[in-house]
DNA sequence: GCAGCGCCTACGTGCGTAGT
DNA sequence: ACTACGCACGTAGGCGCTGC
């Protein structure tokens, strides 16, 4: 198959292209390289003393979503200054020392693994035609590692779970770059104080409101400001709003039906009908399905006509009239829920008040 | 001195399995 | 479903021997 020059895969310098061989499972090139000579591994200095030669197989990105593979003729040189020394020559541009893949390939394939992780990428890196298990998407990722940063100023220290309920840690993060810097064993003060002690550069700390991590701060980086986390403090804020609303929930409803018949009946809103005389939807839809079961309509017929489900229909039929919506006696679930939440929020406010003495002092 | 050949070691890779 | 681990296999690269 012929390919033009325009549209072939980019070849590094040094290296010529021989043939180009497409197949259903794609596109193989066969090269060999055109220097004269190599430079020794060892010493630096150039060799033409070409010791003999093999053929090199390298993948490499895909080609019109075709997978690509190199089979290259590379040569052994001996070196003409140090005693005994063969080596092969390299490709740069193309492959890194004993890889069996570009390095424009292995970086396609570490980009794709460090944000899906191991095996996804490798689907994900299959399904573009740059096949590879998840093991070597996790091997790219490992040989490439972390990039060192300045260090940290502003942290932020939190508890996780590497196994919810059972194990936790504790995970550091440089607030200014958004990373995660560290995970630490347990979440107890000792190892975060060790940690502070070890990274004398921080000096703001955010973290929750937890014993261990105050006294691990206080003694780990006592210069270091401590401040409480957005996240903990937007909780706690709604938290708070949750309460309040809750327990002014009857006066909020009153103003809330005074307003909307205000507006609809050109009323004021001051004199109002007990809820259970107003226009009830509920009620419309039971009276015209018993209206149309009187006039011997089929229950399915009826619950697709009003939009009700079947057994609500049923049920209306069975008692003949409308039962009004009736409060089970004592509170909701809803209720007893906030009602808990409101006395966890008072705990929280005497442990803030706590914290807030703390910090001041 | 140089080139060709073959052997050996270490590395890269994929697969099966166990653990979470 | 995912990762870690061990293992087997293929091969890149290094080295020595041999013939010209």
């Amino acid at each position: 198959m012929q390919i033009s020059n325009s549209s072939r895969p980019s070849v590094p310098d040094g290296v010529h292209v021989d043939d180009l061989t497409l197949d259903p499972w794609g596109l193989l090139i066969t090269a060999h390289t055109t220097t004269v000579d190599a430079t020794c591994p060892s010493c630096g200095r150039s060799s033409t003393r070409m010791h003999s030669a093999y053929w090199r197989t390298l993948k490499d990105l895909p080609w019109q979503d075709r997978a690509v593979t190199w089979r290259l003729k590379v040569r052994r040189f001996r070196c003409s200054h140090c005693p005994g020394r063969i080596f092969s020559e390299r490709v740069p541009g193309l492959a890194a020392r004993k890889a069996r893949r570009s390095e424009r390939l292995a970086e396609a394939q570490t980009d794709i693994g460090m944000v899906l992780g191991g095996e996804p990428g490798a689907r994900l890196s299959r399904r573009l035609a740059m096949p590879v298990s998840g093991d070597t998407v996790l091997r790219l990722i490992r040989h490439r590692g972390i990039n060192s940063s300045p260090p940290p100023r502003v942290v932020g220290i939190d508890d996780w779970a590497w196994r919810r309920g059972r194990t936790y840690g504790t995970i550091v993060c440089d607030l200014e770059r958004r990373r995660v810097i560290d995970l630490l064993p347990g979440r107890s003060s000792a190892p975060v104080r060790d940690w502070l002690a070890a990274h004398p550069s921080v000096t703001v700390i955010s973290r929750d409101r937890s014993g261990p991590y105050a006294e691990a701060a206080r003694t780990g980086a006592p210069t270091a400001t401590q401040v409480a986390d957005r996240w903990h403090l937007l909780v706690n804020a709604s938290e708070a709003l949750r309460g309040i609303v809750e327990r002014h929930q009857s006066e909020i409803r009153v103003v809330a039906h005074r307003l909307v018949h205000a507006s609809s009946d050109g009323h004021d809103g001051t004199e109002s009908a007990p809820t259970s005389e107003l226009h009830n939807p509920r009620r419309d839809r039971c009276e015209t399905a018993l209206r149309f079961h009187g006039e011997g309509m089929p229950t399915k017929e009826i619950a697709r006509r009003i939009r009700a489900s079947r057994n609500a229909v049923r049920h209306w039929v069975r008692t003949g009239r409308f039962m009004p919506y009736r409060r089970a006696p004592g509170p909701s679930r809803l209720d007893r829920h906030l009602s808990f939440v409101e006395t966890r929020w008072q705990e929280g406010e005497r442990s803030a008040t706590v914290l807030h003495r703390e910090l001041r002092a």
